[in-house]
Order: structure tokens, then sequence, then C-alpha cells
DNA sequence: ATTGTGGCCTGCCCGC
DNA sequence: TGCGGGCAGGCCACAA
């Protein structure tokens, strides 16, 4: 599912929609709307208008416009961007291969014939103008030690639960958070606010390089864990059986050896 | 405020 | 062969 590197993938394959005149917009589906917008809402924003920036915070690609209103893009679990028919991302786990043109839940026509497409098969995602920036917390990819600390520091909540508050810590989602923890060695039932200093170090790191790592590797699910993430699965470093059980609301897969 | 839960959405996979 | 139930999880509304 899109985590924080498939949405960095995204947003470097927006980067090729920057400038370009929009002519039309689609949007067939108005449950992917969001935030109480109208098709015509998105026509008047963004027709005659053109995109100048992509960001990234965390899971949420953020589109400006030259003439100021932004377009933030939610990919959900199943979303995926394309920039005039190239796929942002390929092997999308969770998501069907096949593409069905009624999973374009939202588009955006250019003047140059091409277009910047939003498919979206479960229709968990949504585009909305001007999101609310100041729900997320710091990204995941850049956050800094001090930063990650006090995410974590004084809560009672699962360790888990607590990375995957996208308003603590911006862009970890579950696949990302199994491996950062296994990688860690911490229990991802720990409170997450039990931490030594030592422990919170090694989060840090792990967390920071783990990002840096799928990124260049292409998706969320090329963790060293993920092939065990199953009934039977063991733990790569150490041979043990892998114990599931739902934390923070989901699936969650640890070492009972290794991660304390 | 903090923490936990349930539901949304729909394609896919398994067992019958 | 078709069918139904369970599952996947990002996000949000809601409850305690």
């Amino acid at each position: 599912m899109p985590e924080l590197p498939e949405v960095e993938r995204y947003r470097r394959l927006a980067e090729s929609a920057l400038f370009r005149a929009i002519s039309s917009i689609a949007a067939p589906d108005p449950w992917f709307l969001k935030g109480g917008e109208s098709g015509p809402d998105f026509r008047r924003a963004l027709v005659g208008n053109r995109f100048v920036a992509a960001d990234r915070i965390g899971k949420l690609l953020v589109l400006a416009t030259e003439r100021g209103p932004t377009l933030g893009i939610r990919f959900g679990m199943t979303g995926t961007l394309a920039v005039d028919g190239r796929v942002g991302v390929e092997d999308l786990r969770y998501a069907p291969r096949r593409h069905d043109p009624a999973w374009d839940r939202w588009s955006a026509r250019f003047a140059d014939g091409g277009s910047l497409v939003v498919r979206d098969p479960r229709r968990l995602g949504g585009v909305r103008l001007d999101p609310d920036l100041s729900r997320l917390g710091p990204d995941a990819a850049s956050i800094s030690p001090s930063a990650l600390d006090s995410a974590l520091r004084g809560s009672a909540a699962p360790l888990k639960a607590r990375l995957l508050d996208q308003s603590r810590v911006a862009g970890v989602g579950n696949l990302i958070a199994d491996e950062v923890l296994w990688r860690a060695g911490l229990s991802p039932q720990r409170p997450a606010g039990s931490l030594s200093a030592n422990e919170a170090r090694r989060l840090h790191r792990h967390l920071r390089r783990t990002i840096g790592y799928l990124i260049d590797r292409g998706g969320s699910h090329l963790g060293d864990l993920m092939d065990e993430r199953r009934v039977g699965g063991r733990c790569p470093r150490d041979g043990a059986a892998l114990v599931r059980s739902t934390v923070g609301g989901r699936t969650s897969w640890w070492c009972p050896v290794h991660q304390v």
C-alpha cells in the first residue's frame, strides 16, 4: 500500500506535471472529493491554473498552484498516480495489478494533451483543496531525534500505535512500522514513553535509515521482514517464529526473541 | 487531552 | 463452477 516511499515516488513523478496549463478536470466520483468541495469547485480552482510545486508531508501529496490554492492527494491503501500515462509505482502491495478505467477517480488534463490521474480501486484515498497541514506531525523521512522523542515521550499508548499516529509522526504506515521496530529490536507493544535514551536513539536511526532505503528500493513492501509477515513466518535475524497480533488496530508481526 | 474501536471502501482469495 | 465470508489498512468519526 502507499506509505511514505510510494508517495515520495508519486511526488517525484508529479514534478513532471509542473508548469503545464490545466485545461480541464474530471471528477466523476463525488465520494473521492473531500473537504466539502464539488467538481465545479475544483474546476474553478484549477482550470487555467498550473501546478508549480510538488511537496510531500508524510503520506500526503501537496501540489501548489500558481494562483494559490493547493491540491492535496491521499492515496489510501490502493491509490496510485499516473502522469501522461506513466505510473509512479508498478507493484503496489494489496492493489490489483490490472487497470480498469473506472478506477480513475480524479484527473487533470493539460493543454498540451497530457494528464495527471489519480487511480484508486478501493476508493480509500481522496483529493481536496487546501488540505490542513497543521494536523500532521513532522515527516518521518527527515524527523530529528528530539522531535521523535517528543512524539513518544509521556505516552502510555503502544509504541507502534504512536508511530502510526499521523499527527505525531507523518508517513509511517503498518508495514514500515513493523519493519522499523523489527530492525530496532523493539516490541510494538512497549509503551511509547518507556524507551530509554539508547532505545530512542536506535529507533530514530532505524526509522530514518529504513525509510531512505525503502525509497531507494522502490516500495514499503520491500523490507527484509516483509516476506515473513505471514502465518508460519520466521524472524530473518534469529529464526524464531513470528508473533501475530493486533496492535494499534493493525495486524502486527514481530519477533518475540529479539524485539523486547 | 489521550487512547481505543469500528466502519468506510472493494478486489481478491480461500473453502465449500 | 459459482458463491460467500474474511481479509487487507489509511483515515476518520466517535466513545470512554
